[in-house]
DNA sequence: AACTAGGACAACCGCATGGGC
DNA sequence: GGCCCATGCGGTTGTCCTAGT
């Protein structure tokens, strides 16, 4: 495929804009549309190429645009569609109204990036960044093993390992040894990380990125986004395999316990408005945010994505909206878990 | 006041893609 | 099927502005 020459560079302006070539612009594409890009400039009376006309119109002249600051709604849907979607700045601009893809990349390189590496978060893969843990109190720990460390940070989401230790200390605030309490319910509960196990055999590894995601693909096949009768996850990648594995965590929990009723059905909200339950009631200082992880709306709605964003409202600082994102990606490893019964 | 460094954002560059011939 | 062209896209660069010294 012959590469296509941009323009005849010979008398064609370079550089920033003026108010009378904006004025030119705007004009002919009013009275004609854009039409073709190429023949242009030439019709408009402009000394441009006829890219550098799009890319003004597209990304500035355009009267849909908006102007202006992201707000912090604005802010999370783009960290929300960069975990899935990755550096696809025109899909993620497509569910933004009025925001172009180059202004997304620009707030994204300029701001957000920035910020979530200040917190210790690989802002490629959305996830805490092992080269700033502190390495020699993890390899201190009981029984933990820096090698499966690794591996289990390439397959689980944090929130997943968060949740899972969360739920594991809570229904266990009465036995007395940590150890014995976590030994006996990963014991109880080992099927269900078996079914982990399978998930991860037949679906994409949790944080996979998403790029990756689609080169393993076959030609023609989406990636997959959600099961639309699923909750949708900040993660919606491992959504699916998530959700089916706190399925089988409840259904072999205490019913009673967590207002349960054997043999419900466990799909939509129920789940999670269940774990929300052991969650809130359960005495651990570790507090589960789950409205911060599992949006209940389908992220395939533009419309809805904004919904999770109730949760930002009352965020005015960039301290407290750092502290919030900090809490979105945050996790904790228990010191005495031990790794080996996980893989 | 002058200079410098860094941030923010507009614009450019080069490759990819899809359609028409 | 191959070529050419228009357009889309993502990475990079250039330029302006502002805060700090």
């Amino acid at each position: 495929m012959g590469r296509t020459p941009c323009c005849d560079k010979n008398g064609l302006k370079k550089g920033p804009w003026t108010p009378e070539e904006d004025q030119k612009l705007t004009a002919y594409i009013s009275t004609h549309g854009p039409g073709n890009w190429r023949n242009l400039p030439k019709n408009a009376g402009l000394q441009r190429c006829g890219k550098s006309c799009r890319l003004r119109w597209t990304n500035y002249l355009r009267p849909d645009i908006k102007r202006g600051r992201f707000s912090f709604e604005e802010e999370e849907t783009i960290i929300q569609l960069h975990s899935v979607l990755g550096n696809k700045w025109s899909a993620i601009a497509a569910r933004l109204p009025g925001r172009t893809d180059n202004e997304i990349k620009n707030y994204w390189n300029t701001h957000i990036r920035k910020r979530l590496l200040k917190m210790g978060i690989d802002p490629v893969t959305h996830s805490p960044r092992l080269d700033l843990l502190d390495i020699s109190s993890l390899l201190n720990s009981a029984q933990l093993n820096l090698a499966n460390l690794i591996s289990l940070q390439t397959l689980i989401n944090p929130e997943a390992l968060r949740l899972l230790t969360t739920l594991l200390a809570s229904n266990n605030v009465n036995e007395t040894s940590p150890e014995s309490i976590l030994n006996q319910k990963l014991q109880d509960n080992n099927h269900i990380l078996s079914t982990m196990n399978a998930q991860m055999q037949n679906q994409p590894p949790f944080f996979q990125p998403h790029h990756q995601m689609i080169q393993n693909m076959p030609p023609g096949q989406h990636v997959p986004m959600q099961n639309n009768n699923a909750p949708s996850a900040s993660y919606p990648n491992n959504n699916i395999a998530m959700h089916e594995t706190l399925e089988q965590f409840l259904m072999n929990s205490s019913s009673t316990d967590h207002n349960i009723e054997s043999g419900s059905d466990l799909s939509d909200n129920s789940v999670f408005q269940s774990l929300k339950n052991i969650s809130n009631n359960n005495n651990s200082q570790q507090h589960f945010d789950f409205d911060s992880v599992f949006s209940t709306t389908p992220i395939s709605s533009p419309g809805n994505l904004n919904q999770s964003s109730v949760f930002m409202n009352n965020i005015s600082t960039e301290e407290e909206k750092e502290s919030y994102c900090c809490n979105l990606m945050k996790f904790e490893i228990p010191e005495s878990l031990d790794f080996e019964s996980l893989l």
